[in-house]
DNA sequence: AAGTGGTCTAGACCACCAT
DNA sequence: TGGTGGTCTAGACCACTTA
């Protein structure tokens, strides 16, 4: 680790070389790193910084430690989903995996909102995916998803109405797209026709609204949704931490 | 730090101690800790050991360290505030500390709901404070916020009306209550006539609901509210991050 | 210049997991 | 038993703040 740039310190280098590395994909989810003395070795630093370096990729749900068993990279199953990504859960507070089904896919062109969310020009090429959600056999969220067509080649509704978990599995093992962190906006909005009757509520009945920013490594935004929720046997829930502590 | 419990790793001892000086008051809110080094010594624990136990108690934002300075105990600022807790902002994204306007002052009795937020019995005595928000001059958030009156004792409307700050300043500067944490459940509900006269908006337009339960250390509950916002014109925002990175 | 937190080293030993 | 991550030590030196 000779030759860093003045002010960084050593272990944001580190780490900054453990990020390349996953972003080139070097180490597929779900496989496990070298071993930390390796690392270090490797790095020509020691063991104590390029732990430092490990615990920030580990606090940004990057990497998965197991004690005695290694350093992995981190993967999208459907508890991760609930935890990280699936605010919703039903008045009692039990946490549920969402039943999907698929509405509609086509392509498009990107309008003004989705363009900018992307970061991609207006009009461009894109995926949309609507899907209906239902919590214990009862519709509960309409999901409507944007996708850049450049950052998934070749996405078909098959592969999405055979994908056995979550959307966020797809993106990984079909288009190698690591889906690490989200921003998320929310409003209460009335409901309109076609909510209403995919959700079974009147029309405009007040139903939570959420857009959702997904961006994988390096804060690079991949996809963009815009989720009605009814909210009249379930909230959004701020604190699924299973982090702290 | 002989005699340690068996498996406890020595740095959470150490957190432990550290929390209990807070809570016992040993150090005043803005005031600065002493040393590291200072504390390592007292502690009879490595340095090492000892940062690693203010980092834990930094990253929950019960300190706060500044290199050249010290290691503070946190205090409730505007900033904070909005960071932390306030998560509604106008449109364009721009965060912004709201005018507040308090409404109404009283005394009540717990009801179900509040009891099981605060963890007192039903039907105990509670303050009610009922607040209107405004952004830009626009009326946007109802918020009506239930104390314990046993955390709060001779709490009056005088000192909601002068306080200069934020209430958690208020609770933090005439009680010795430093709120820590929040955890937040959200939906849409349609405005009943108190919220729509208050708020500007027809009854029956959605609004978001917001119950949070503010907590001091040790994870005990000190506030119940209940807002409600009119998103016609601002966001309801996760993300507001000025950590990690 | 003195004091603070921030980084980095080079180990030792412990707890846990797989075999 | 051997390999992994987790904890802990005892320093040294750097960067920043204040006086």
């Amino acid at each position: 680790m000779a030759g860093s740039a003045p002010g960084v310190p050593l272990y944001r280098e580190v780490k900054r070389l453990l990020m390349d590395a996953l972003i080139a994909g070097d180490w597929r989810p779900g496989t496990a790193l070298p071993a930390e003395r390796v690392l270090a070795d490797r790095f020509e630093v020691a063991i104590g910084t390029l732990r430092k370096a490990v615990d920030d990729l580990v606090q940004e749900n990057i990497l998965v430690r197991q004690q005695g068993r290694g350093t992995f990279v981190a993967t999208h199953s459907r508890e991760r989903y609930q935890f990280q990504f699936f605010h919703v859960v039903d008045r009692g507070g039990h946490a549920e995996y969402p039943h999907v089904r698929l509405l509609d896919f086509r392509k498009g062109r990107a309008e003004d909102e989705e363009a900018a969310a992307l970061r991609i020009a207006r009009g461009g090429p894109v995926f949309r995916i609507k899907n209906l959600l239902a919590m214990r056999g009862a519709p509960v969220d309409v999901d409507r998803i944007t996708l850049a067509q450049q950052r998934f080649p070749g996405l078909t509704d098959r592969q999405l109405r055979e994908r056995p978990g979550t959307l966020y599995q797809l993106y990984q093992t079909a288009f190698a797209i690591t889906v690490v962190r989200s921003a998320e906006r929310l409003r209460a909005v009335g409901a309109d026709e076609d909510a209403a009757r995919l959700l079974g509520v009147d029309p405009g009945s007040p139903l939570l609204e959420i857009r959702r920013v997904a961006f994988t490594y390096a804060d690079d935004p991949v996809e963009f949704r815009l989720s009605v929720v009814n909210t009249a046997d379930h909230d959004y829930v701020t604190d699924l931490r299973p982090d702290r502590r």
